[in-house]
DNA sequence: CCCTCGATCAC
DNA sequence: CCTCATATCGAGGG
């Protein structure tokens, strides 16, 4: 039987939600940004409604640009404001956990969910489902989404895609290749910029040809697993389930800095609010690590790491600083450029919990 | 098998 | 002009 499948993704959710907040803003373009503080409006578009988009704005879009593509338009311009957002996504995701047999959370506006099991495979009552959710968001939060439901996690994700604002689209199992087949290759999850070219390059622009593509053509490119990934995915046969949310398995937190420099202590010193608020994190999710990184984005734009990983799980913040703070001095020593933004990773998430808890003594049997 | 690091994706 | 957070993969080294 054929799995029912749904993607459920809010629409241009930030600037949505403000907009719930303040009606007022609804007849305006709109922009959600974020400023990096560096100049008066340095920063990007995190979100755009759609008066915004249509005027040729997008997210990403430096807030520079996007102001000049909204002047004389009567613009709003709003800071982001993460942790409202926050609030309105745990309420929503919480509700749904209700609706659906499996959630699976992938971002603070969307997520997978599978009802194979509560419609017995029938697509039929899965659109029921999938109004009815649709249904409660918008009486609840008075915020409109988008649904698709398909047989696999990458086609009800061009369901919901293709069909938003505020749409609904149902891909029946046997309507899949149809479906599929005259698509462009980069609308697919998973395959972005680098992989789009690579495709394009082999001659590959329409998800029907990928479909078809020899699989020792796609290896010797993509690698084993992403080229099975790909003629899965193309071919809307993709088999990963849905699975409830696993909590987060690692922090992060980056800022731009003021002025570009490489001396470890400014960065630090610039960075220690979000070392402050890593720590909060794990503290409020009573996690503890094992890794730490010291992140530094160079003038170029360029990515460099570099991580240290204790025997043991750590909790306490000055181990924290101490370590972020020799890291960077490493880091620093290591680039021919200034950096530009500088960050701080935690990973190896253990429960503090389990650290002294009876469970460690026992030995599983095997 | 583990660690480190860069790349990629998508948000 | 260029934010921010997270997951995953593969290469390279041990």
């Amino acid at each position: 039987m054929p799995r029912v499948i749904g993607h459920i993704d809010l629409d241009y959710f930030y600037a949505q939600v403000e907009e719930v907040e303040d009606p007022s803003l609804k007849g305006r373009p709109l922009i959600v940004c974020v400023f990096s503080r560096r100049t008066e409006d340095s920063g990007v578009v995190g979100t755009a409604n759609y008066r915004a988009r249509d005027l040729g704005v997008h997210s990403g879009m430096p807030i520079v640009l996007a102001k000049k593509k909204l002047e004389g338009r009567d613009p709003a311009v709003i800071r982001m404001d993460h942790e409202k957002y926050e609030a309105v996504s745990a309420r929503i995701m919480e509700a749904l956990e209700r609706q659906v047999d499996v959630l699976e959370p992938t971002g603070i506006d969307e997520a997978f969910f599978d009802l194979t099991s509560s419609t017995g495979g029938d697509y039929a009552k899965g659109r029921k489902t999938a109004e009815s959710i649709k249904r409660s968001v918008l009486e609840s939060e008075s915020l409109t989404c988008s649904v698709g439901l398909g047989r696999s996690k990458v086609v009800a994700k061009l369901g919901s895609d293709l069909s938003k604002p505020n749409g609904l689209m149902v891909i029946l199992p046997e309507d899949t290749k149809a479906f599929l087949d005259p698509l462009p290759a980069n609308k697919l999850y998973g395959v972005g910029p680098k992989t789009s070219s690579a495709l394009e390059e082999m001659g590959v622009r329409k998800v029907g040809e990928l479909a078809g593509a020899p699989p020792s053509e796609l290896e010797k490119h993509f690698g084993k697993k992403f080229a099975a990934y790909l003629t899965a995915a193309a071919r809307g046969t993709d088999e990963d389930p849905v699975k409830a949310g696993l909590g987060p398995t690692q922090f992060s937190r980056i800022v731009t800095l003021k002025r570009n420099t490489r001396d470890p202590h400014e960065a630090f010193e610039q960075l220690s609010e979000g070392i402050g608020y890593i720590h909060d994190k794990l503290a409020s999710a009573g996690k503890s690590f094992r890794t730490v990184s010291a992140i530094g984005i160079l003038t170029d734009l360029s990515t460099k790491t570099k991580s240290k990983t204790f025997e043991t799980p750590i909790n306490d913040s000055v181990t924290l600083n101490e370590t972020t703070l020799v890291l960077f001095q490493e880091l620093s020593r290591s680039v021919s450029k200034d950096f530009r933004r500088v960050g701080v990773r935690v990973s190896g998430l253990a429960d503090v919990e389990s650290q002294s808890s009876l469970s460690d003594f026992i030995r599983p049997a095997r």
